[in-house]
DNA sequence: CTGAAAGCGCTAACAA
DNA sequence: TTGTTAGCGCTTTCAG
């Protein structure tokens, strides 16, 4: 492999100057020029970039940690990291997380090697030890989909969306609404908890009792909430509708239905949460959000700190939610009178 | 940040030995060992990856270049790729590309920079130029999903593959068989192409006349599917029954069908391809094929190049494929005689 | 406008 | 077992 020091001695001029050519310096005469463009051509030259990044002290990467692509609003998510970086001269590298330790891994390698010049955190909240560590060492870092109140972030307000998928059930006159999500309580993501909440704030202003029994949380997908959803339908006085927590989960919620022989909307209202391609097939009723936009957003946000290297107060942008009305929800069948007893 | 100088400085040794620890090597006193422990947590130290990269000639990284991750198939693939990576040292570094320009692009650049290990190509067929290239800078690389003499790759027997479907439906005794994909010559991969070739070997074995009319190729996705196989099924002697190169066209035929009043599989059959994670929800019957698998073997046939630094022929593996029967597929409705005329 | 030389931080060969 | 030193290939002063 030729080095810049053969270009140097075919083309007869120092290392400089063709380092000078090749970084489109204008300070080199247009003669020199071309014969160092010559010696490159003839040598099938091209720069070592470890050996550029050592000297630089740049690596032009950026490390994109995130859950392993196994749900599409991940993807959909990486989409828009991919859009917005390849504008740039960055290039992103993968880090799939598949478990909680292998996350603390990432961060900790990841948040004091000079291995990249950005991380972009993905769906994972940080623990403070780990927030502290870049700080500390100065890592250019940005969340999206993940709260945080000393690094800049992207969220989107899981809260109101919770509250707007019941809200419009409620609206709907449903009164005996079932939340279904999986466990509450993971180490990835707090949307879940985010969506309860706004479910339950959703129900405390409208003057409708909670009940724990509605609630079903447990593993993810799809046939795990059919599981739930089967389960939380056939209990007395079952639940005229149903918050799922992602549309994936919401698909079980009808194959339950399905199999339980209730018609969807007349006797059961479901509401997803992502509005998943899947959805639209399947004619769900779902709350929006930009996925594509929060990576977008959120690599902008990080680009923009790596190049100014800005020391001011975390960035927070929240991203709107939107309610997309499909075919499976309805007017409640029958008002019993639980919510003004 | 601290470097190795600042450890050996701090440990009172010299920065071989701090070298010598971080890297394990066994020829080190213990006493020794701990002191330069000792500096190491007191100073913060982590090694600086590119040095380490330039002095060693390696950069533990692999390319992989792939489509935009627009198909749930890519997607599986790659979660193949990491699966396989992830159990090594070496990491990934995504290009994702959005046309056969910025395929070019980055081929030329990753086929001569000393920027990363290897290069695993995902569906994309590589020019003889482009082969050229890799072969003669000696840039251990793999396909996965792309044919190519001269290079290892991994590949799906896409003609057995559009044979199977079609003759799925011929053995249900359907005559008219239509076969809809994509465009069948685009940049990217063969597979369409392939699969069409294998529709009209069955067909040809079958004794089956073709008929130009009963095929058509378009833009990608569900909705441009749905206008051609409405356009499909509404000439005189329509076809009963579809081969899609994809899941993703069967759906869009799906809609065509509902949309004129057919019913599946009763008034028409359709078969799909790939066997993504919707077609389980509709019922779809296809041909499925080892997607992640496809992943993990190409990165192991990478990793493998890259260690053994082999320079033996090209190695060609083909995975299998496999019919899924569902409920999108059932014997012909009506028998007609064009095929014995 | 250009050449020489001093780093960038690390590894590994060579002495000691 | 250890310290010293010569690279790895590039960028960037600093003279000229």
């Amino acid at each position: 492999m030729a080095t810049i020091k053969d270009v140097a001695r075919e083309a007869q001029v120092g290392v400089g100057t063709v380092s000078r050519v090749i970084n489109h310096s204008n300070a080199v005469h247009p003669d020199t020029r071309k014969k160092v463009l010559q010696a490159i051509e003839d040598l099938h030259y091209s720069p070592n970039l470890t050996a550029r990044r050592l000297s630089l002290g740049k690596t032009w990467q950026i490390a994109v940690i995130l859950p392993y692509l196994t749900m599409p609003s991940y993807v959909e998510r990486l989409r828009g990291v991919q859009q917005a970086i390849g504008e740039t001269e960055y290039y992103p590298i993968l880090y799939s997380v598949g478990n909680p330790d292998q996350r603390d891994e990432y961060l900790d390698i990841l948040s004091d090697q000079t291995q990249v010049d950005g991380l972009l955190v993905m769906s994972m909240p940080l623990s403070t030890a780990q927030t502290k560590k870049i700080l500390h060492n100065q890592v250019p870092t940005v969340l999206i989909d993940a709260s945080n109140p000393e690094l800049d972030h992207i969220i989107i307000d899981d809260i109101a969306g919770g509250q707007l998928a019941a809200q419009h059930l409620i609206d709907l006159g449903h009164r005996r609404i079932a939340f279904l999500s999986d466990n509450l309580d993971t180490p990835f993501q707090e949307s879940g908890r985010d969506r309860y909440l706004g479910y339950r704030r959703a129900l405390k202003e409208a003057g409708l009792p909670f009940r724990s029994r509605r609630v079903r949380e447990g593993d993810k997908g799809r046939q795990a909430a059919c599981r739930m959803a089967l389960d939380l339908l056939s209990q007395p006085e079952p639940p005229t509708a149903v918050v799922a927590t992602c549309d994936t989960k919401a698909i079980g919620v009808l194959d339950a239905a399905r199999q339980l022989n209730l018609r969807v909307p007349e006797d059961l209202s479901v509401i997803g949460y992502d509005n998943i391609r899947d959805s639209e097939y399947v004619s769900l009723t779902t709350i929006s959000q930009p996925l594509l936009e929060s990576g977008i957003r959120g690599t902008r946000l990080l680009l923009d700190l790596i190049d100014k290297k800005r020391d001011v107060p975390p960035r927070s942008y929240q991203l709107p939610i939107e309610l997309v009305t499909r075919g499976s929800t309805a007017p409640a069948p029958n008002q019993d009178q639980e919510g003004t007893k």
